[in-house]
RNA sequence: UGGCCCAUGGUGUAAUCGGUAACACAGCAGAUUUUGGUUCUGUCGUUCUAGGUUCGAGUCCUAGUGGGCCAACCA
């Protein structure tokens, strides 16, 4: 069993490697994903849940979906089958594993119970304020409340009764006997359990007690022999606490480790922040395609495979990270790019008409669907004598390096013709809305005997056979990149990128996109990558832009203007 | 300043028992291209500092510096 172990890529995988060499639980590998019920699930989630999910897989154990839910005030079925849902859309399968913190509420009422026998907790009746001065500071060592010294006895009567209701919601609460100086001020009598007269989610008004995550989460792991129980950095001073449970109830011994959180430039990752910009409507949801939700990314056009491929890229270790925006962007890209079906989608249409194109003329063109995969094949796009190209493809007075129209300048549309610009026919405002051009007969894209070359190489739309739907076009929601950083100093709504949703009603589209349903991924040439928006209607199409094209061009015109 | 953790190019992650810095993203330069996409090539580091151990240190030791976390009846 120990002989083909595969090759460990972080500390995590070292640890598990050397525990299955060693025989420790008998070479078992059991991580568990813990999410609290309290929100949606986000990229830094993906993270831990490719972790987690992933060295079972490699390791040949198994993963448990657990439902951290002990503390109801914050808690919501709709979180839970959200979190089920995402979990299961990134292709991962917890079996019948599915547990949750309140299935054990009596477990580990039976566990406090042993602790305060063994004269390891007691009930506090000091207010929260109290209890802080008690508690001294990280230099100065605290000092016990007068409740430290009650009887085992009286602790027993008191702990029944919180449980029975007797008590109004923080008059008394449980704590462990351990410390009043430790360094760690975790350690220093920590809170067990707290009074809470509320309706929970699962066990509705079973309980008015609820255990404290530092006495249910390492004691879950522990009931559900649990191996390796994964967490972040900020946890690590909680990891002494975890196994003084361990040791003093003796439970299964699981061990704590812990790597550092996910950090997204332009985004936010703190649930409580994203809730925010949910219930201030910021954004339209949680599974808005700005949200670095899951949902949200699912919806914006993310793949499951993609979203699993930049967990792999960003490693597991301890040292804090900032990871680049352009990494996330990159890998569905790289997907993308290699399964997406090519579509003309012109968004910002002006006309261009070629004169010496019949009027009654109509050519059926067959343009490949994705030059990095032949397989996809062929369609047919309509050509004619009017077209909508994109207004940004012409410019009046072209700066150097321009390849595409100008007055008098050639260019190709894509799998047809090459057309020349004879003459520029212009609004009231000022402002371009016709091309006059003429174009080359035997240029015919595949067929070229022109002998004419030109760089620029156009989408286009055939006006008479056009397609109207909305697109959204979508960018980061935040325009600064230390977002956590700078949330600490501005408010949120400084922080905002204004452009982060540009709508526009009428996109001009090749008639195939009649055709589109969902979940299919689009690459509107020379535009970025498209899916359709649950928004649809059977009137409308919405399409949501999941990232454009890496664009040299806007990166030598932006060099050459500053 | 009490304790714990971390420190490798712009950003991440690697580097078997210490053996002479690798991969990816981003950037820059160029080639290819009927998507200014893709693809390909080149380029970008005195491994935080100072000592020490050693034939040899990114890896070990000491000190310093910088950063993070911890005193919620949150998780």
């Amino acid at each position: 069993m120990s002989q083909k172990l595969p090759k460990p890529t972080n500390f995590i995988e070292e640890i598990i490697v050397r525990d299955i060499k060693e025989g420790k639980h008998g070479g078992r590998v059991h991580t568990r994903f813990p999410p609290e019920p309290n929100g949606y699930l986000h990229i830094g989630h993906v993270k831990s849940i490719v972790l987690n999910f992933g060295l079972a897989e490699k390791y040949g154990g198994l993963t448990n979906l657990r439902f951290d839910d002990t503390n109801p005030s914050k808690e919501e079925q709709e979180y839970v089958d959200a979190i089920r849902r995402d979990v299961r859309w990134l292709g991962y399968d917890w079996g019948d594993r599915e547990y949750f913190a309140s299935d054990y509420f009596e477990d580990l009422y039976a566990m406090a119970i042993r602790l305060i026998k063994a004269g390891l907790a007691y009930v506090d009746d000091s207010t929260p304020e109290e209890i802080a001065q008690h508690k001294g500071s990280p230099t100065q060592p605290g000092t016990p409340t007068p409740y430290r010294f009650r009887t085992i006895e009286e602790n027993l009567d008191l702990f029944h009764r919180m449980r029975n209701g007797e008590f109004p919601d923080g008059a008394k609460i449980l704590r462990a006997k351990i410390s009043l100086d430790s360094p760690n001020m975790h350690m220093r009598d920590p809170i067990l359990y707290r009074i809470k007269h509320e309706h929970h989610h699962r066990t509705g008004d079973k309980w008015c007690i609820y255990p404290m995550y530092d006495f249910a989460h390492g004691q879950c792991d522990a009931l559900e022999s649990i191996t390796h129980s994964l967490c972040t950095l900020e946890f690590m001073p909680h990891r002494p606490l975890y196994n003084w449970f361990i040791k003093k109830l003796d439970l299964f011994p699981s061990r704590q480790i812990e790597f550092a959180r996910l950090n997204l430039t332009y985004t936010l990752m703190s649930k409580r922040k994203l809730l925010q910009l949910v219930q201030d409507g910021h954004v339209n949801g949680w599974d808005d395609p700005r949200m670095m939700t899951v949902s949200g990314l699912r919806r914006r056009g993310y793949t499951p495979s993609a979203l699993r491929e930049f967990a792999r890229r960003v490693g597991i270790a301890k040292r804090d990270n900032m990871i680049d925006m352009a990494l996330l962007e990159f890998v569905i890209r790289e997907e993308l790019n290699k399964t997406a079906r090519r579509v003309m989608v012109v968004t910002d249409p002006i006309k261009l008409t070629i004169t010496n194109y019949p009027d009654d003329k109509e050519e059926w063109l067959t343009i490949e669907n994705n030059p990095e995969d032949k397989d996809a094949g062929t369609r047919q796009v309509p050509f004619s004598r009017q077209l909508y190209i994109e207004r940004e493809d012409f410019m009046e007075n072209p700066p150097k390096k321009w390849f595409r129209l100008s007055p008098g300048g050639m260019a190709r549309l894509k799998g047809a013709y090459i057309v020349r610009v004879d003459s520029v026919i212009k609004d009231d405002k000022g402002s371009v809305s016709e091309l006059l051009c003429t174009y080359f007969p035997d240029s015919k894209s595949g067929q070229d005997t022109s002998g004419i070359k030109v760089r620029g190489v156009l989408h286009w739309v055939s006006v008479p056979h056009a397609v109207e739907a909305e697109v959204r076009l979508y960018d980061r929601l935040f325009k600064v990149e230390d977002v956590a950083a700078a949330a600490a100093e501005r408010p949120i709504e400084d922080l905002l990128n204004p452009d982060s949703l540009i709508i526009i009603p009428n996109a001009k589209m090749e008639p195939s996109l009649r055709e589109a349903g969902p979940g299919v991924h689009y690459q509107f040439m020379r535009k970025g990558y498209f899916t359709l928006d649950p928004d649809t209607t059977p009137g409308k199409k919405v399409f949501n832009r999941t990232v454009t094209l890496k664009d040299t061009w806007a990166k030598i015109s932006r060099k050459a203007s500053s």
